[in-house]
DNA sequence: TCTCATGTAACTTTTGATATTACATGATGG
DNA sequence: CCATCATGTAATATCAAAAGTTACATGAGA
């Protein structure tokens, strides 16, 4: 798997946790997930302090969406994840005596900053319901390009 | 060390360069940066194949600017780095069959080139004669709030 | 009360970045 | 020339962060 793919790994969770009827189990996302049960409840756990999934333990229990996907966005999930740094860049020291390091340091802040801020602003702007409805034009338009196949060939 | 602090670095080390009198030899500059001169001349092959530095071997030899810093950007910079992943978030798989992995996929995607667009941008309005300045400002001041401190103290 | 499922701490593995070693090439000064 | 200095670069080692795994505890049904 690569790295800090969560929040694509837990986008793909909950929107397949959305097409199905009762509680999908670590187990299940895990198998659909090609990783560990553990990592999930790991993802999972910070989505549930924050009241958008739910868990039951024992026979029948699992993991359910505890909120309609139009109140979340990719924000909302990004901040459970702990807000992990967004840029693979770094500045070589915080915080340096060096004059030439606090200019280069200031300079490359303030542009990581910026672009920062689109981001966060961006991914609040899509809801969980968006891609949920992403997802079903594509299905509908596989199935369309499947039908035309079998007509014409 | 961090992590993906090349351009931090490579920035730090020419304007120490600018400051200086003749050549600079990796030594020196790994000296300065706390690393290994090896990885100074890793790092500093990408600008010399772009002609922003010339190395010198023998007696005397090092690194020197062979262009003037107004005439570089930090995009030009990182460029010469070989434009390492600016994110450090990635998506789980890259060409997935499954369709909800492909609406998620494409979200992200269209965010992260926004933000990817942007942060080029302002690397390119953004010069080493600017940075060099910010430094000097930073020189100048720290001097006053010396002398101040002396005066008054 | 047995099984199923989550909760979590501890540990191991993997991976990418960085640092180091070793040796080759070329320039300069005596 | 040749000893020395400096870069050039491949190969290797080290390190830290992320991901995966194991082990065991807790709680909810059937």
């Amino acid at each position: 798997m690569r790295p800090n793919s969560q929040l694509s790994g837990v986008l793909h969770v909950l929107l397949h946790m959305a097409e199905q009827d009762g509680p999908a189990t670590s187990d299940m996302l895990a198998l659909m997930m090609q990783t560990n049960p553990v990592v999930i409840r790991r993802i999972m756990a910070g989505l549930r302090e924050r009241g958008y999934v739910r868990s039951e333990k024992g026979h029948g229990g699992g993991w359910t969406l505890a909120r309609d996907l139009a109140t979340i966005t990719l924000r909302d999930i990004y901040d459970s994840l702990g807000s992990p740094s967004l840029f693979a860049l770094g500045n070589r020291t915080e915080n340096p005596d060096c004059l030439v390091e606090q200019a280069v340091n200031a300079a490359l802040d303030t542009t990581f900053r910026e672009a920062e801020a689109l981001l966060l602003s961006r991914l609040g702007d899509v809801t969980l319901a968006a891609l949920s409805a992403d997802f079903h034009d594509r299905l509908q338009r596989r199935k369309r390009s499947r039908k035309g196949q079998t007509r014409h060939g």
